[in-house]
DNA sequence: ATGAAAGCGCTAACAC
DNA sequence: GTGTTAGCGCTTTCAT
């Protein structure tokens, strides 16, 4: 690997100078800039992005921790977070923890703060708070990804999502069809992070004058098997019901699968609605209705506000919340009017 | 962020010994171990990698190049490349190009060689060998991952899948089941990196007597909507075909729905088979049909020869090919007996 | 327009 | 046991 110092020494000047005709930076006269230019064409000269970082004190990469990567709905977030990292000259490290704590935590010591200049961390829920902050006392800028909401920011700085509202807008359009008797399906347990979804779609069916929703509600894990199951355990149990809810859009094809297991057809006989709109909701038969929350633009909201932090630094103990824009219908073939 | 000075300063030693009780190597005496140690996890010290790396001529990083990890695929084995990275102390950069050589190019100058210590390249099809050529001739390590090619080594050491193998597999599958009026949908271009998988379902298809595959092979995109035309295409003028064969999953489940489109019973009416096995392959109903690859072995294999590469560096010009343990047939719900 | 010098944070070799 | 020294490759004043 050829070095700015032997690049130098061939074109009989300066290391500096030939740091300047790199950078473009000072001036330079025109016959060694064509020197310099083509020794380090020749040579094949890249610099070295760890001396860059060092001495700048800023490195040149940014941390993406997500809990697994092999759910969709996180290469479609990372996806965008690299494009808007890289649009800023930084790039991306993935760090997948397999909802490891230990592993997050190790995750954060080394990468954070010095490998990364920054870090985005997706699923709150699952961290313990106390390392995050830890990790940002000791100097390294955090921002948490997918907050689920809004009303009650968290302890440090984040991209909220409204899926309250976004519960509520799945409700609406189960009403607006005229189902009455609805279940749901929850991918999370009682207390976890889909909780606020789920509040949102019970307080609009109370609104409506539903009341018995939470005995027909299950809760479970946010993977297609558990809302296949899910969706059996309610649909045996429970013949009437014509509309399912559910908190996202994995569990929701587990739900698709199992009313097709049983033989119900989709939307006549069962309308089912999700959350998310990962990009699979269009892809599978029939196709899923959904509330689409704008996965793009957290991500590069997120990118940015990191970024932010980086440079303006201590907002002396400013926790800046931004909110994406609104989730919005996606009315598919998986719901239809009540039969 | 705590530096090893300040808290040499702190402790009354030297930044040399408390590197020495950090990593504990060389001797130290018991006190002072202790009163660094304390200092240490009191200022929250991490040390700056960017440095280790520059004094270690040792990046602690590996770059994996892949065209779009959204696509279901990739995740899968980034997941498993990252594990296995992780495991000899290494991070996994994810570089997306988009299929974009421009981007491509300014990945692997940038991240080769300096930030990332080698670099894991997918696609080798899209790639411009040049591109990967030039980054190994300034010394960067570079692997391709899931070559299609056992037979035919390419110009870079290499991970290779047999292919054509799966693709006979598939097609004994087929004619075990009775099928002999079949066709193919291909999710590449005539020339692309899935002709290979074609060929060994081609002419296992050819030893059986069946000699008008060609006439009915579409060749296309890898996206489930390029299968689901494709078929419906194929489906429509030859309403005879018992069988599709689809040389990846992803376009396999568009098979599937255009199936399912055109009111045809699967694997009753039509039998399809797809090569790869990604999670969706079980997720999906009816579920799919498959050839499996080992993605997992082939993610740890490519990381432990780009390592073994890194280490041993230039073991003058070779350019080993590893190969993976042979892909295995996964039948399931998308195949039946001919009609 | 170019050079000299210092230093980013860390490790390695050797001296004490 | 612990300190000293040197240097990884680069950028950035400050001289010249």
């Amino acid at each position: 690997m050829a070095t700015l110092a032997q690049i130098a020494q061939l074109a009989g000047v300066t290391p500096a100078t030939v740091s300047n005709v790199l950078r473009g930076r000072g001036k330079v006269g025109e016959d060694t800039k064509k020197r310099v230019l083509a020794l380090a064409e020749e040579l094949g000269y890249r610099p070295n992005l760890h001396a860059r970082a060092l001495v700048e004190g800023r490195p040149l990469t940014l941390a993406l921790v997500v809990s697994s990567i092999a759910n969709p709905f996180y290469p479609e977030f990372t996806l965008a977070a690299e494009q808007a990292a890289r649009k800023q000259g930084y790039f991306l490290i993935v760090c997948n923890t397999n909802d490891d704590p230990e592993l997050e935590k190790a995750y954060l010591d080394q990468v954070g703060g010095s490998l990364a200049h920054g870090v985005l961390v997706m699923n709150a829920d699952f961290v313990e708070q106390d390392v995050l902050l830890a990790a940002e006392r000791r100097g390294t800028p955090v921002v948490l990804c997918m907050w689920e909401r809004p009303e009650q920011p968290p302890a440090l700085p984040s991209i909220a999502v409204d899926f309250y509202r976004a519960g509520e807008i799945a409700a609406e359009h189960l009403l607006a069809l005229g189902h009455r008797r609805v279940a749901a399906v929850v991918g999370s347990e009682r207390n976890g992070n889909h909780i606020w979804r789920y509040r949102g779609f019970a307080d609009a069916m109370a609104r409506a004058g539903i009341d018995d929703l939470a005995e027909h509600t299950v809760f479970g894990h946010d993977t297609i098997e558990a809302g296949h199951e899910a969706a059996h355990q309610l649909l045996t149990a429970n013949p009437q019901v014509t509309a399912i809810f559910v908190s996202n859009d994995l569990p929701a094809i587990g739900v698709l699968q199992s009313a097709a297991d049983l033989g119900l057809r989709v939307p006549a006989d069962l309308s089912v609605i999700g959350i998310t709109d990962i990009n699979l909701a269009h892809q599978i038969r029939p196709s899923l209705s959904t509330v689409a929350v704008p996965t793009a633009e957290a991500a590069e909201m997120a990118v940015n506000l990191l970024l932010s932090l980086i440079k303006g630094q201590p907002a002396d103990g400013a926790r800046p919340m931004l909110v994406t824009s609104r989730p919005q219908l996606v009315a598919r073939d998986s719901t239809g009017p009540a039969r």
